[in-house]
RNA sequence: GGGCUUAUGGUCUAGUGGUUAUGACGUCGCCUUCACACGGCGGAGGUCGCCGGUUCAAAUCCGGCUAAGCCCA
């Protein structure tokens, strides 16, 4: 017998493996490969800081399907790679050097967010390594790299050129702070309280007496009112219309009357309609361009002047008069103060509300009327959702969220951004006639136009000086085609062919209606075919209190600290835990669970390396072979395996994981092992067990590969390796059932609980295991069950510690009393109907009267029993439709001394 | 306000129509067993969120309500 593995390290065993992968290569991609593809596109972490324990999730999971899938024997692209374009970023280094972009020069400061997002990306570079990530660097991308925005303009440059991009004057959503417009989807909503201001309109002419008694209504020194309700008193000078719903009492009286805006002394016309909320403060609303998406319905409604009360960098405007050039929060308590002083303001009451904020900074989205670049989407609803349909969606459920957003759409999408950190717009404008020129595909592509020169020295059309373009793209825009970059699209036709449609989209619910959606949209565009063949969208991983994690939450739990405590593999046993598509509170106790995991997986395999020692067992015959223990872990096994490797499929991590762990720890582990144990150590008769052992020792440890990569790849080194052809377990085969054998199941069913009802009796009884049993036979009067394990019986004696001579017998004369009748549900049900409940009741209640006439004639018929018609039957307990519980009765026998009476060890037996 | 998801012992969780509801963590009791005491055996602990419906039968299907999460308005 050879040595037992060395002690078990996890931490020592995690860092050789992370650095000896890194020398095998055994993650690359193969482009001269004949294998199949398996093309994944990895969500590019975005470089505005380290990963938390909810990334780190994430990315396992995807690890674990590509890990999976190189065992299939696919040739697995699973690049390495980063989001680093945007506002975000720029923000961080913004607050972090405490200036905004326009205090230094535009390239300097584009230098200083590349050199933020480098120190993120060594970081998180670093974290992947230590998750055990078998993400492949030889196929790395940046999306700010030169190489990756030169697709994203050449990209852009062909929808412009199939005519789906156009430039239009909009008001669109915009941060104040960041100065920037940006797309719905990048607006968030948030609760906050404010205060709800009644202020007074006076009517221009006076109205008749009869409107006084509406309320709301008012007069004063001044003239008469109207109370009209607003969160948003410095919105007034751009007030352009006030509206009261149709069905208002007061409408006759109000509609087509002019109210005078206070302070601005502005005429605005009362009109009908039906989206005021009469319940809303007066029931009478002002509408302002733009205070929010309900006034911009009315704009086009009522085809309302575009006057703008705010600019572009959160200040007022000329209209403004006497508050111009104030901040938004400054004016309106300047305003405020203003109509107090003019008796115009009634009241002031909390409101909560809801409003619009920048995703990124949470600063008050405003609407901002700007030339702005869109690609067009509203055109193409249908298309997107035939492509998402030819997709598979795991969970299915998840497609219904994109169908609901898609649907919902009403407005093109805004590409520009005001910012500098981002891939610049190819294009130049021509200052006089604002003719596009656009860069040339490829060979201009990537081009900088603040600092590049046209293709063409003038405008083509007019002869006037041409104007780079100083917008750049929404960070979505280069994001959405990763499936076109990662394919070598415009690069390697062959390439692109090979891999393109990819096969797997892994990402988190929250961005459906961006990147899987843009990616959806713009690669079918360009490429007339769906971007993937599978969506695989994980969940929220929660904190520890069952908050959503989130940095600016501040309860991020960082993945390394756990790691450095529990190890990696325990680490992604939590992860393997979270199902797919749901949300996850993160819990150091499941890490924890998974370290007592990894010892009994290691505890386990050091058994089984003792018992193959220094040979690879030889191959049995198994449809000759006769041991039914054996064949029966090797049936499990099979059947193991068959079940995980269609969950494996269906991304179902948390369901495989667990079969894998029962199958070893309450069947291979305290069972198989425990029977085979004495013969494996006395080495006798043990061809078959090492046989068994080895391949199913070998196979859960291929099972348990994609999961805990560094523990498997150690045991495998260090006791299978030699008897194998592969380099390491993460490249060798994932295995196949082997062989099934339904009565070897059943029989060795009845051998496992019949050895788990003995231990437990003794450990009941207080006698340690492993001590003396003194028990000179088991009895049973049922045949079949002493037949399925009397052939186990030397196992059972040596295992259970019973006396050498220990005899299983069947003794027929075991009196065996019928103590309870009881009625199957499932079949009585079907059949009676309404009646059931009847016949049920009246089984249980007359269960003496059934025993008797079962002992007297070996069975019942529905004749027996009241209300079942004339139903005729072969036997109640023939049929199945009731059940027989015997005890075994002792009185009767009182010449055999009955150590072990088996009906009475063990006794519901379920065939 | 709308869409999607979820609601199961103290905590987390399995369970797509069949009556004794799965497992883990915790807790209590027993057992040092030659791979593993970071192990094993056992106990206690649940009106399966609430109300109604369908059905012979509902944790499971349907409707309503409540609460939470995500996304949107």
């Amino acid at each position: 017998m050879r040595k037992t593995m060395p002690v078990y390290n996890q931490k020592a065993l995690e860092e050789k493996w992370q650095k000896k992968w890194q020398e095998m290569e055994i993650y690359h991609y193969d482009f001269d490969s004949d294998k199949q593809p398996y093309s994944i596109d990895v969500p590019p972490r975005y470089a505005s800081g380290p990963l938390h324990a909810g990334h780190a999730v994430h990315y396992t999971h995807i690890d674990f399907a590509a890990r999976y899938k190189r065992m299939k024997g696919y040739n697995v692209f699973f690049p390495l790679c980063f989001d680093v374009n945007g506002i975000p970023i720029e923000e961080r280094v913004e607050r972090k050097l405490n200036i905004t972009r326009k205090d230094i020069d535009r390239h300097e400061f584009i230098k200083l967010c590349s050199d933020f997002a480098e120190k993120n990306i060594e970081t998180m570079t670093n974290q992947f390594i230590r998750l055990g990530e078998s993400m492949d660097p030889t196929i790395y991308y940046q999306t700010n790299a030169e190489y990756y925005r030169r697709i994203t303009q050449i990209s852009f440059i062909e929808l412009y050129n199939k005519g789906h991009i156009y430039k239009g004057e909009f008001p669109v959503n915009w941060c104040p702070r960041c100065i920037t417009a940006m797309a719905d989807a990048e607006v968030t909503y948030t609760d906050r309280t404010t205060k709800l201001n009644t202020i007074k309109f006076y009517f221009k002419k006076q109205p008749s007496e009869q409107i006084f008694k509406y309320h709301s209504i008012g007069k004063d020194k001044k003239g008469a009112y109207v109370e009209i309700a607003t969160t948003r008193p410095e919105m007034l000078p751009s007030c352009q219309l006030v509206a009261v719903h149709p069905t208002d009492e007061r409408a006759p009286w109000l509609v087509d009357k002019i109210l005078v805006v206070p302070l601005f002394d502005k005429e605005v016309k009362i009109v009908e309609d039906d989206a005021v909320d009469p319940g809303f403060g007066s029931g009478i609303v002002m509408v302002c361009t733009v205070g929010d998406k309900e006034d911009l319905n009315w704009v086009f409604k009522y085809k309302l002047p575009i006057e703008m009360s705010i600019d572009e960098e959160g200040c007022m405007t000329e209209i403004c008069g006497e508050y111009k050039g104030m901040k938004i929060e400054d004016a309106r308590n300047a305003v405020i103060k203003d109509l107090k002083k003019n008796d115009i303001l009634i009241k002031q009451e909390p409101l909560d509300q809801n409003v619009g904020v920048c995703w990124r900074c949470k600063t008050p989205v405003e609407f901002i009327n700007a030339e702005q670049w869109f690609l067009k989407t509203t055109d193409f609803k249908k298309m997107v959702l035939e492509k998402s349909d030819e997709m598979n969606w795991y969970p299915e459920f998840m497609k219904i969220r994109l169908e609901d957003w898609v649907n919902s759409l009403e407005w093109d999408w805004v590409i520009s951004r005001q910012r500098y950190f981002a891939t610049p717009i190819p294009l130049w404008e021509c200052e006089k006639c604002n003719e596009v020129v656009l860069a040339r595909i490829p060979e201009d592509c990537h081009i900088d136009p603040t600092i590049d020169k046209p293709p063409v020295d003038k405008c083509p059309k007019c002869g006037g000086k041409l104007i780079g373009c100083e917008d750049v793209f929404d960070t979505w825009m280069d994001s959405s085609i990763s499936p076109l970059f990662n394919t070598f699209w415009h690069r390697d036709d062959k390439k692109f062919k090979n891999l393109y449609p990819m096969s797997l989209r892994p990402q988190a619910h929250d961005i459906i209606r961006t990147w899987a959606f843009y990616t959806i949209l713009r690669c079918s565009l360009l490429t007339k075919e769906k971007p993937f063949e599978n969506m695989m969208m994980g969940g929220f991983i929660l904190s520890e209190d069952g908050t959503p994690m989130h940095a600016s939450l501040g309860n991020v739990i960082d993945p390394l600290k756990i790691i450095n405590e529990h190890g990696s593999d325990a680490f992604r046993s939590y992860a393997a835990s979270c199902a797919l598509g749901a949300d996850s509170p993160f819990r150091t106790k499941d890490v924890i669970r998974g370290t007592r995991l990894l010892r009994k997986i290691w505890n386990l395999q050091k058994f089984i390396g003792i018992a193959i020692g220094d040979t690879k067992p030889k191959d049995i015959r198994l449809k000759e072979y006769d041991d039914n223990d054996d064949k029966r872990i090797l049936s499990e096994y099979s059947k193991l395996v068959e079940k995980c490797t269609k969950l494996m499929d269906k991304f179902e991590y948390s369901k495989a994981i667990k079969e894998i762990e029962y199958f070893l720890w309450y069947e291979l582990a305290p069972h198989y092992i425990e029977l085979d144990k004495s013969a494996i150590y006395k080495r006798k008769d043990i061809e078959g067990r090492l046989f068994t052992l080895y391949h199913v020792g070998l196979g859960i440890l291929r099972l348990f590969a994609p999961f805990f990569p560094h523990i498997t790849e150690e045991i495998y080194q260090k006791q299978y390796k030699q008897f194998e052809k592969d380099e390491s377990i993460h490249i060798s085969s994932w295995p196949k059932p082997i062989f099934y054998d339904k009565e070897a199941v059943k029989k060795g069913l009845e051998v496992k609980n019949y050895t788990d009802a003995a231990r437990s009796k003794a450990s009941a009884k207080g006698i340690p295991l492993n001590a003396f049993y003194p028990s000179g036979a088991t009895y049973s009067a049922d045949k079949a069950k002493i037949d399925k394990i009397k052939p186990s019986g030397l196992k059972i004696i040596s295992t259970l510690n019973y006396p050498s001579n220990h005899e299983f017998i069947y003794e027929p004369d075991i009196q065996q009393k019928i103590i309870a009748i009881t009625p199957v549900y499932s079949k009585i049900g079907p059949l009676f109907k309404k009646e059931s409940k009847k016949i049920i009741k009246w089984i249980k209640e007359n269960q003496d009267e059934l025993i008797k006439k079962i002992n007297e004639n070996g069975d019942v018929y529905w004749s027996d029993i009241p209300y079942t018609g004339s139903k005729k039957s072969k036997g109640l307990i023939n049929e199945g439709f009731i059940n027989v519980i015997r005890e075994a009765a002792i009185e009767g026998k009182d010449g055999i001394k009955l150590e072990h009476l088996y009906d009475d060890v063990y006794r519901s037996i379920d065939d």
